[in-house]
DNA sequence: ACGCTCAGTGTAACCGGTTACATGGACGAG
DNA sequence: CTCGTCCATGTAACCGGTTACACTGAGCGT
C-alpha cells in the first residue's frame, strides 16, 4: 500500500491538486465547500505531504545540516542541544553529520547535504584553510564555529580562546604558582593552539614564572600519561593547566594515584566547564555550550530569511569559574 | 549565480542528461569520449547534484530520522554518537529531531520526517500506547527504541530495566542492606516504572528487608530532594537505589553534605552509568548506550535494504558494576 | 548487399509537490 | 440585457534528478 499522494486526495475530494494544495496551505481563497471536502479526504486517506517533493518545488528544506568533528562527550550533546532548541522553535530540522579527521571526508559530507539542507553550520577546528574552503559548496549560507579565522568571508562564531587561557594563566599566577606546565591539545587543532599561544605569551610577561608545554590530544588518557611523563622525567612543577577538562581529570587522577595533593601540591585547571568538572571540583573556563550553538543558528536563520547578511565574526568570551582544584576550600575568593 | 544543474551540465558536455546521469552513476555502458567530456564539465562548473531531488526520483533518501525525547547529557549524546558512527559508515545521514513531552508534538514531529527519510528510529520512553500508534506512519520502517512493549508490530530494541533493577537490589542486600531506598523516575516514563517495579518484586522476596519508593524525576536536583526529605522525615535507611545515575548523585552530595558516609552510612547505586559514575566511584548498572543506538541503526537499515524483517524485540542485558559508593576501597570483590 | 545484433545515446515521462495563468460563473452597474 | 469584475477553480509547467524505451549506426555473418 503506497502512500497517498496530493492527486489521490484531489480525486478522492473531486477537486484539483491545486485545491488540495490551496487548502494545506492555507490559502484564504478556497471555498468552504472545497475546504471541507479536502480536508475530509485527507483525513480518509491518513495523507501526510511528501515534504521532499515540496522542498524541490520550493527550493526551500526547512533543514540545517550540521557538520561537526568527532566530538566526544558533554561537548557534543550540548552544542547539539542547543541547535535543537533553537532549530525547533524556528520550524526546522536539524541534518547531522560527523566528519571525521581524514582530509577529504569534509568535500564528501558537504557535498552529501547538497539539495536536502538550506543552510549549513560547521564546526571545523582542525582543518586547513585551503581544504576547507574549497569543500564549502559557494552557493550555501554557512555559519562557521570555532575554526581558523583566515577565512573571512563566511560569518562566524568563535570562542575567545586566547582570553580563556589568559585568565587561566592569570589566575594560577596570582595564587602563588611559578612553575606552571601546560598541556596543550592536538596539533592542528585551532583552539589548542590558540589555547596554547595565549598561555605561551601570558607567561612571558611574567618573568618569575617557568612555564612547560607538553602535548596532548584533548582525550582524558593524555592528561594522565603527561603527569607521569613529568614525573618520571622528575619536573619539577606547582601548577597544571590542561586545554581542556578531560585532560584536566585524568591528570587530577595521576596526580592523586601518586599521592600529589591538589590544590597543594599542584593546581589544576582545565577549559570548558563541562558537567564533571563541577562534581570534581575543578577550576576551569566556562564556555556555554549549548549557547553556542544556540547563537550558530540564530544567524543562520537570520541569513536565510534574508534580514540582514552580517558576515562577521562573533567572539564569546568565557569565564573563569574557579574551584577547590587551584584554591583549597575555604578559602575561596 | 544559481547553482548548476545536471541540464547545464549536458549541455556543457553537449551530451544529453541521460549520459551525465549514467557517468555520475558509474554505469558502464558508456563511450570514454562521453564520460571524459561529461566529468570535465562538471568539473568545471562546480557541479554537486541535488540529493533532494534525486531522493524523489529514486523514493530513496539516505536519510534516517531519528527522533528522540528531551534527553539530556551524556545520555543523548552516547546514543547519537552510536547512531552516527554505523549510520555515517552505511552511507546514511541522521536527521534528528527533539520530540518535548507536550502530547501532539510527536504527531507533528514524525510527520515532518515524512518524504525526507527511509526510515525513522524512535525513542519514546514516556508516550501512551495509542498515541504512539497513531502517530506513527503506516509506511515507513521505524525501530522503536525504549517504548511501551504493547506496541508490538514494529521491531524494537529495549533494555532489561528489570534485570538491571534486580541486580542492583540483589547486591544491596548481598551487601547487608536491610533498609532501602528507591528513588523512582518520572511518572508515566516506561524505563523508571520497570525499574521500580522489579526493584518492588525482588525486594517482596526478602522478607527480612524494609523498603521505600521516593518519586523523582531523572535530574539530579531531585535526587537530592529526595535524601532531604528522607531525613527531615526521620526516615531510617541504609541504602539508596535511583533510578539513573543522576539522581544517585544528586544523593550523593546530599548526603555527604549533611556528614553521612557513603557507603558506611548508606550504600548509594545508580543506573546507566554515565561518565560521571565512574569517576565518582557510583555503583551503577552499566548500559552500553552507543551500542543500543548501533542496534537501533543496524536493524533499520537491514530492514531498509530488505534483508528481513526482524520483526520483534531485543532485549539489551545491562551489566552491574560495582564500585566504591556500596563497597568500601578495598574490600571489593 | 542484406539483415542481425548490440553498444551507445537521446527523448520524454515520472517522482510529488507548487503556482502562473487560463477559464468559467456570479454578480453589480449601466 | 450586456459588459466588466472578481472570486473560485482547473490545467499544465516546473523544481532536478532517473530511467524505460526508441533510435542510430558499427560490426559481423552469410
Amino acid at each position: 500500500m503506497a502512500e497517498a499522494t496530493i492527486r489521490d486526495v484531489a480525486r478522492r475530494a473531486q477537486v484539483s491538486v491545486a485545491s488540495v494544495s490551496r487548502v494545506l496551505n492555507r490559502f484564504s481563497n478556497v471555498s468552504e465547500d472545497t475546504r471541507a471536502r479536502v480536508t475530509a479526504a485527507v483525513d480518509e486517506l491518513g495523507y501526510v505531504p511528501h515534504a521532499g517533493a515540496r522542498s524541490l518545488s520550493l527550493a526551500k528544506t526547512n533543514a540545517i545540516g550540521v557538520v561537526l568533528p568527532n566530538l566526544h562527550g558533554e561537548f557534543f550533546s550540548e552544542i547539539v542541544r542547543g541547535m535543537d532548541r533553537l532549530a525547533t522553535e524556528r520550524g526546522y530540522l536539524l541534518l547531522l553529520s560527523n566528519m571525521h579527521a581524514q582530509s577529504g571526508e569534509a568535500q564528501a559530507v558537504l557535498k552529501a547535504m547538497r539539495g536536502r539542507v538550506d543552510g549549513l553550520i560547521v564546526m571545523a577546528p582542525h582543518l586547513e584553510d585551503e581544504e576547507f574552503a574549497t569543500a564549502l559548496p559557494r552557493g550555501t549560507p554557512a555559519v562557521l564555529v570555532n575554526t581558523r579565522a583566515e577565512i573571512r568571508d563566511r560569518p562566524a562564531i568563535r570562542l575567545d580562546n586566547a582570553a580563556g587561557a589568559r585568565s587561566v594563566a592569570e589566575h594560577l599566577i596570582a595564587v602563588g604558582r611559578r612553575r606552571i606546565v601546560h598541556i596543550s591539545g592536538p596539533v592542528g587543532n585551532i583552539d589548542a593552539e590558540e589555547r596554547a599561544e595565549s598561555f605561551r605569551q601570558t607567561l612571558d610577561r611574567h618573568q618569575e614564572v617557568q612555564s612547560v608545554i607538553i602535548q596532548g590530544d584533548f582525550y582524558e588518557e593524555s592528561g594522565g600519561a603527561a603527569v607521569a611523563a613529568l614525573i618520571k622525567a622528575g619536573q619539577d612543577f606547582d601548577a597544571i593547566f590542561a586545554a581542556n577538562d578531560m585532560m584536566a581529570i585524568g591528570a587530577l587522577e595521576a596526580l592523586r594515584s601518586r599521592g600529589k595533593k591538589v590544590p597543594d601540591d599542584v593546581a589544576v585547571a582545565g577549559f570548558d566547564d563541562v558537567p564533571l568538572a563541577n562534581h570534581l571540583g575543578l577550576t576551569t573556563v566556562r564556555v556555554r555550550i549549548a549557547e553556542l550553538g544556540e547563537r550558530a543558528i540564530e544567524r543562520l536563520i537570520r541569513m536565510l530569511e534574508g534580514e540582514e547578511d552580517s558576515i562577521g565574526e562573533e567572539l564569546h568570551a568565557p569565564e573563569l569559574v574557579i574551584r577547590g582544584s587551584t584554591v583549597a576550600r575555604g578559602r575561596i575568593r
